[in-house]
This record gives C-alpha cells, structure tokens and sequence, in this order.
DNA sequence: ACAATACTTCACCCGTGAGTGCAATATCGA
DNA sequence: TCGATATTGCACTCACGGGTGAAGTATTGT
C-alpha cells in the first residue's frame, strides 16, 4: 500500500535527523500527508515503525557492498593492483562518510540499548558485508598471486580501517565529513600501506628512508 | 562538596548505563544516597549535570594517551621496534574497547546531535591525544632513523585504526567486546603490516609467494 | 552552643508525547 | 453505483519525568 511507504519515507527522514526520541508520531504523519491515527492504522507502534524503517534502510545499504563487489570482478594484475585497490579504497572511504550512512550509524549506536537486534543486523549486514566482498576479493588475488594474502579476511579488514577508519570516527564523533580531497588522498595512503605489507615483493621494495 | 561529587559518580554510573533519557534525576538522587531536590541544589539542570560528568571522565579519559606517550619515550631500537610496537598496539587495542570507553563513546554519539560540543571536545581529547601521542613518537623514531616516517601523523593514525579500528567498530555497534586474545592477535598483526610499510629496509624485506 | 548552610520532605505544576475510541467521511475496486 | 476498506478528526487517557516551593530538620564549622 502507498500510505505505507509514505510513512516509512517520511520516518526515515524524521528519525535519521532527529533521532528516536526527537521524532514524534504526529511529525511522521505530518510528513507524510496523513493523520496519527491512520499511521497506528499501518504500523502497531513507533517501535516497529523505527524497526521496519531501519530494516528497509539496511536491506538498500547492502546493494553498496555488491557494487563493491563488482570491482574485483574486474582484470586486476600485478600491473594495475595500485591503482585498482586506490578506486576501491576511494569508493570505500566516501561511501561510509556520506551523511544518509553516518546519520544511520549515530541512530543505531544511540539506539542500540533500546534495539540491539537491530544494531546488530547493520553490523552484519553493512559493514559485514563489505568485509566480506573484500575478503573474496583479496582470497582471490592471492590465489592468483596478484597479492600475497594468506589471510584474507584479516587483509580485508585491514584494508577498511586502513582506508576508512578514521575518517569514519571523527565523522561519527564530529558529524562532519572532511573534505573528500582530504578522504581520497587518506584512503591511497591507507592502500600504500596495505600493499607495503601484501603486494608482490617486487613492489612492496620500495626506497629511502 | 563530598555532595557534588556523589552526584557526579551516581550520574557517571547512571548516564553510562541508560543513557540520557534512560536516566532520571530521581535515580542519580537515589543513588547518589540523596534528595532531588539537593540534586537540584547543586546542579542547575540535567544538561549541566551531564556535561560536567562528561567533561571529567574525558579529562580522566587523557591520561590513557599520557601513558601511552610513555612508552614512547623508553629506548626503542631498530632491533626491539616489532615487540616495543606490539606492545602499544596491544595497550591500544585493549584500552579502546574497554567497556567504560564503549559506554561513553556510545553515549556521546547518541547525544551528538543535543551535545555536540561534549563529543567533539571527547574526540579531541580522546582519540586527539592517543594521535598526537602516537605522532609524537613516530616522528621521533623517524628522526633517529629506526622507522621511515615522513608523515608522522598519517603513520599514526594508520597505526591506531590497524590495530585498533575494527575491534571498536564492532563494540560500538554490538557492543560486545570480542576476546582479549584476538583483540591481542589483531594489533600484532596490525603492526606487522605497519611496519612493513614503515621499517627500516632491510627489515621490510619478507619473503614469499 | 549557635548560626549558617546543607539536606529532606512532599506535594505540586507542567509540558510532552504515545496510543486509543469512535463517528463521520472519503476512496476505490468490481 | 455500491459496498468495503482506508482515512480523517478530535477529543481523550495516561504515564512519565523535569523542575519548583516552602517549611522543617540535620550538619558543620567555629
């Protein structure tokens, strides 16, 4: 049903700006261009209106690890490793910053006493989900021997934070995103580290001091 | 006043537990072994409560980085660098997901958006210090030639959130903190890539596939 | 011992926001 | 067009918790 969907927009909206407690079901209604009582006609109470809203939310923010996972799908070599891991590193790193993301990440956390099913769920669906298309990635190339990755799950996440951890918590903490100059030259720092470790050995030789 | 810091304890226990709106001022009075009303006496409101909680566990928070900053400053040689960095990463790791710090890191996210100047006052005093301790002694080692550090400050966040991201990530969101032994087994491993982009030469040097 | 200061008691006000009941009205599918 | 279903309007109830007032009792320092 339409009206459904236009409370559950307008929920998220509401509850992603001013959190569970800031909302009230009146605003949602409002919002939405229907009455309160014709919201507890659709959704039993705030709380599963906030869980539904929370688990469509979730259910979208999956699709950014598949279209990570398409990039290593993609010819990687030993010739093109640096700059390949630089875009998947920079698509990384901006996507966890974006406001929608932090915005649901400050909600979850804040929530997280009142619904740890739910925080749980993003951790597993979200991020958990990113790991693990970077694990099969990097699995992959070292099967390859375009990297020399033994574990590669512990790369993957290596590679996250590396990439994106700080970023992530200033903005979790600040609530402001740095410049994406800033981020992008953050993340190919981060992806010289991470090859300094598993690139081939060949280009992990890296001079000076 | 033995008073106000009664208060100031009952409120630490309280907010950190139940979070802001989970407590009452009744409760922190009650545990506090008082009044209400002599709550009230001593505090304008509940805002300025919190705020003054919060401001002295972040000024109690500091002198995490202080003792990190030690550790810097014992003899570190080309020849113990590994152990000597397991050591801080370990430090790190462990005291990052403590349970005190995930509760109050949790708390200042979730009141970001009504206190936003407690958690940015908590991320430069928190984390900013461990950094700045950390960079310090990165530019040090760099200038006696034991590590190869341009960018003392990058190679020191990159050192905390390898060692350190993933595991405070995780609490934050599920507030569960993983084993000591893998939080342990992961800033090892965390240094061990580190420093394969940061040791001298010849110790970067590792073999294989 | 005696002020002054701190703390207690407790009844109170007040705003807020979740959630309901029900009759009236609009919408929509067949 | 008719009947079912969705939506409205709105007045309510209720619980909760922040914050106050004022008179009385305890503490404390000197």
């Amino acid at each position: 049903m339409r009206t459904r969907a236009a409370v559950i927009d307008a929920a998220r909206t509401l509850f992603l700006r001013h959190g569970y407690a800031g909302t009230t079901m009146e605003e949602i209604a409002a919002l939405a261009g229907l009455t309160k009582r014709t919201v507890y006609n659709n959704y039993a109470d705030k709380d599963a209106l906030f869980t539904q809203m929370v688990v469509e939310v979730i259910a979208f923010a999956e699709q950014f690890a598949n279209d990570l996972r398409e990039e290593f799908m993609v010819g990687i070599t030993t010739a093109n490793i640096r700059v390949a891991l630089d875009d998947v590193g920079r698509r990384l790193a901006l996507g966890i910053v974006r406001p929608e993301v932090v915005a649901l990440r400050r909600l979850l956390i804040g929530e997280a006493r009142a619904f740890p099913a739910l925080a749980r769920e993003y951790f597993d669906r979200a991020p958990g989900q990113v790991i693990e298309a970077l694990t099969d990635g990097f699995d992959y190339l070292g099967r390859e021997g375009v990297l020399r990755v033994t574990d590669a799950q512990r790369a993957a996440t290596q590679f996250a934070y590396l990439v994106a951890g700080e970023p992530l918590d200033r903005a979790m903490l600040i609530g402001t995103t740095p410049p994406k100059e800033y981020i992008i030259a953050n993340a190919q720092e981060g992806v010289r580290t991470f090859l300094a470790r598993y690139a081939r050995v060949k280009d992990s030789r890296r001079r000076r001091t």
